[in-house]
DNA sequence: CTGAAAGCGCTAACAG
DNA sequence: CTGTTAGCGCTTTCAG
């Protein structure tokens, strides 16, 4: 017979020191912990006395090993930086705050198959305005609109590779203007943009919204402050980190999602910068 | 003797396996995987082919239990959509992406004294410019540059409670121009607010920088290309997060930090707004 | 309602 | 350089 081993584990209590404390098995404390409508009211004291003297907290990864469940919610966003999408990691979050559900950013890590397919998404959706899913779309809908006007006119429209940015939107603009003398109005495919062409015309000194009239997309709140205010399209998107959690955790517990697609809608905030009078 | 239970585990292979397949010992490609200088080339070569057959993905909970280490980071920031914090959350995102480090947001359940301690210090970062001590010291730095130029005068200074935006920048100067019409120039904590006061002046004709002055804090891009472009304090933060990174990583190597404060810097960005002629 | 035993998948310790 | 053994801390299974 060998001697023991050295315990290797920290010094933090484990479900086992609070089982005995309490005098039950570990297996009850588990319980009480987790479902404690299935204990009886005199243990689950009894267990929750020890848990506070001991100061116990469940070590998730053995709770994760064993029950083959993790409660990690990983989150994908092109980029950290932008405003939208910190707002939806906000929204997962918040949505998250009352579970024991631990947030993950961006976990490649998790499955080389997954690591490539998402790295590849990632380089896919970030080379620029153009190439982004969403841009795309939006000029659709730009599109399909004008040309219900009879107003659509391919020229009129620029797009680049470079990443958006207020800067860029004055860069843009002020070749437009060279282009199109007769520009009379802009509709940017974000917010960062259209300050852009804001701040491009102050400094040309255009008259917004009587000369040049501005509208951008995602309707940050400066835009509502800016000088004159900017009309833009407000996306919900806080709402779309919130109900993207909502669907998950359904999915999670087995149920069918009614509606694997949402519409979370959006609002035109209609504002100085395209209020010709 | 009792017959064997039913296996629990999802499908997914696990290091016996890929183990068996290769046919050697589990702990062996433990250590190919982790530690491959470890291990001879041939069994490395083997290991490896049977890791890529299997699609073998090591299950990072059960690797943080049995070795007692997480390779988790965990990243607590009072906001998300505060541009500042994103950009110290991707600095410490991009220098963690050649590791097996996952990073995690704000966890407040790994322990629940933790949870009631970082609770307070989220609730008391966020109240409003007064309280975050960072805006504690800014108004500190200031205050004792203008005692050593003989200007300071209490009267100048607003502070407020509520979360700095925009508007708020806009508000506070409506006001303080009200109160003092000599007013000839604002240092703002921080640029969202200088943005405010800056549209706030297009809006009343007030000419920056001849009539005021302006000067922000952090030097986000859009300073730059604003009209006229903003002057502004600008501070590293994704440098920010990336020493924090490097540092928490030589402390988990045990090593004893030589300077556990380090100065980041910051640059004063001259620009127009405050460039009177 | 409670508990004992048997793993979850992996790695540290201890031998070769 | 490689393997054996004994856990990591928790939960599942099976049995009261």
């Amino acid at each position: 017979m060998k001697p023991p081993r050295a315990r290797r584990g920290g010094g933090r209590p484990t479900i086992a020191d609070v089982a005995r404390l309490a005098g039950v098995g570990a297996i009850t404390v588990s319980r009480a912990l987790r479902e404690p409508e299935r204990v009886s009211e005199s243990l689950r004291q009894q267990i929750q006395r020890a848990v506070d003297e001991l100061d116990y907290v469940p070590d998730p990864n053995a709770r994760a090993l064993a029950s083959a469940r993790a409660e990690v919610f990983g989150v994908l966003v092109p980029s950290l930086t932008n405003n939208v999408f910190a707002e939806v990691v906000r929204g997962v979050y918040d949505s998250l705050s009352d579970t024991h559900f631990r947030v993950q950013l961006g976990n490649t890590h998790y499955s080389a198959v997954e690591e490539v397919r998402l790295l590849q998404l990632f380089l896919s959706q970030r080379l620029g305005a153009r190439m982004d899913p969403r841009s795309q779309r939006r000029l659709a809908g730009y599109r399909a609109a004008m040309e219900a006007a009879r107003l659509f006119d391919p020229d009129l429209i620029t797009t680049t590779p470079v990443p958006s940015s207020v800067t860029l939107g004055s860069d843009l603009f002020r070749g437009a203007l060279a282009k199109m003398p007769s520009l009379d109005g802009v509709f940017c495919n974000n917010d960062d943009l259209a300050l852009g062409v804001l701040f491009e015309c102050h400094r040309a000194s255009i008259a917004v919204p009587d000369r040049i009239g501005i509208c951008g997309f995602n309707d940050f709140d400066m835009m509502q402050i800016a000088y004159p205010s900017v009309t833009s399209v407000r996306t919900h998107r806080y709402e779309i980190g919130r109900q993207a959690v909502v669907m998950a955790r359904e999915a999670i517990a087995g149920m069918r999602l009614k509606n694997p697609i949402v519409d979370i809608g959006f609002e035109l905030k209609l504002r100085d910068s395209t209020n010709r009078l």
